[in-house]
DNA sequence: AAAATATTTAATCAAATGATTAAAATGTTT
DNA sequence: AAACATTTTAATCATTTGATTAAATATTTT
């Protein structure tokens, strides 16, 4: 007879049924009753192996978190990639991944603001994107004269905003736009082209 | 001796309290007896002036959705002011409203996603986006081959995008990005100007 | 001032919820 | 298969939480 690996794991069915229930619902609002019978298990088994609705939250949290963030940072941080294809890799990779997961940042922006303390450690664990080669680059553009100076906040706000905001906002665009949700992953999918030109435009005026 | 009103009555100071507590945590991690404790009331009050927890976050909630996106509908359909202008305006009138209410769009957009029936009328209240005059004005100058063509919620996240954004993201923002609150401010004023110029160079592509 | 009405309080309810326990079932090792 | 360990179940706890009630207090009306 096979062993249980994997999927069909109790603690795998558990943690598939958390990242689905906190992720639509958010920490407060989910039930660990919620989480129990959409993993079909007994309520008990639930804190057999995770000990607390906490822990499991913890544990779900800190995977989307580096789902969220990890990706970039090593785009980021490339000394090869010049700073017009670090734009273009770390826009084409958070619009892909939200497309399979865009209920992924508001989840993340919501409970960061439920217990910011939790995810300090976490945030900071990441090299500061102050000094990442992204913005040495970008520094020595403006020496040469070759951008236009602004503060890098603006630029990172600029390229995830432009990337993550439309998911965050969905369905009201949806709804004030008059645009089904198959129109909209087109016009995500456009972005990915467009965001990369736009950023462009901001960075050196042209 | 002075009749009560205005901020001295019960009433108001539960809606002042319940504006406090709902903004900051959300309806599913409010408690009814936080924000009684908060208002320095009986939490029997709570009930006696709004019968339940879901009603008197209703009117909290249509009270902030007004707010939130009720303040620029004026300004989209103004047939006398420009789209240049219209921008302007629209991005002055956001940034100030979140500089003054930073926790704002987290709140709303995190309870659009815990209870979206609850939106749907109110945002359908609204005349569609896609027929109003900002997007009139716009076709015709992608008619007079004067701007770019583009799908106009493009230009609605855009726009909505690049000022709301660093205030959801604000904490993430801060922490990654060696910036204290005081200058985030300042790069927020900043962007005031900055903005408008962004969306000109996507719509007039210079 | 007395009566009527409105507001406030303390106590309590019932349901929901996170968690635990003891026993049963299942699986593994010897 | 017997002994041991792991996993699962049903029942139950203890708190929390939204809400109600009846009595007390304050305010307004007559």
């Amino acid at each position: 007879m096979a062993k249980k690996t994997g999927k069909d794991t109790t603690e795998e069915k558990i943690m598939i049924a958390a990242r689905k229930v906190f992720l639509s619902k958010g920490y407060a609002a989910s039930r660990t009753r919620d989480i129990a019978e959409e993993a079909g298990i007994n309520l008990a088994l639930l804190n057999y192996y995770f000990k607390s609705k906490e822990k499991l939250f913890d544990i779900i949290m800190l995977e989307n978190l580096k789902h969220y963030a990890g990706g970039i940072m090593h785009v980021v941080n490339d000394e090869a990639t010049t700073i017009d294809r670090k734009i273009e890799l770390i826009v084409d990779q958070y619009i892909t991944n939200l497309i399979a997961m865009p209920d992924l940042p508001i989840f993340v922006l919501s409970e960061l603001r439920n217990h910011p303390q939790k995810f300090i450690k976490i945030v900071q664990g990441d090299k500061k994107l102050s000094d990442s080669v992204f913005v040495k680059q970008y520094l020595q553009l403006v020496k040469n004269k070759k951008a236009v100076k602004m503060h890098p906040m603006h630029l990172f706000a600029n390229i995830i905003g432009l990337s993550v905001f439309p998911f965050v906002t969905a369905p009201v665009l949806k709804g004030i736009g008059n645009v089904t949700q198959e129109q909209f992953l087109d016009l995500m999918a456009e972005r990915k082209k467009m965001i990369p030109k736009w950023i462009s435009m901001m960075i050196y005026n042209k």
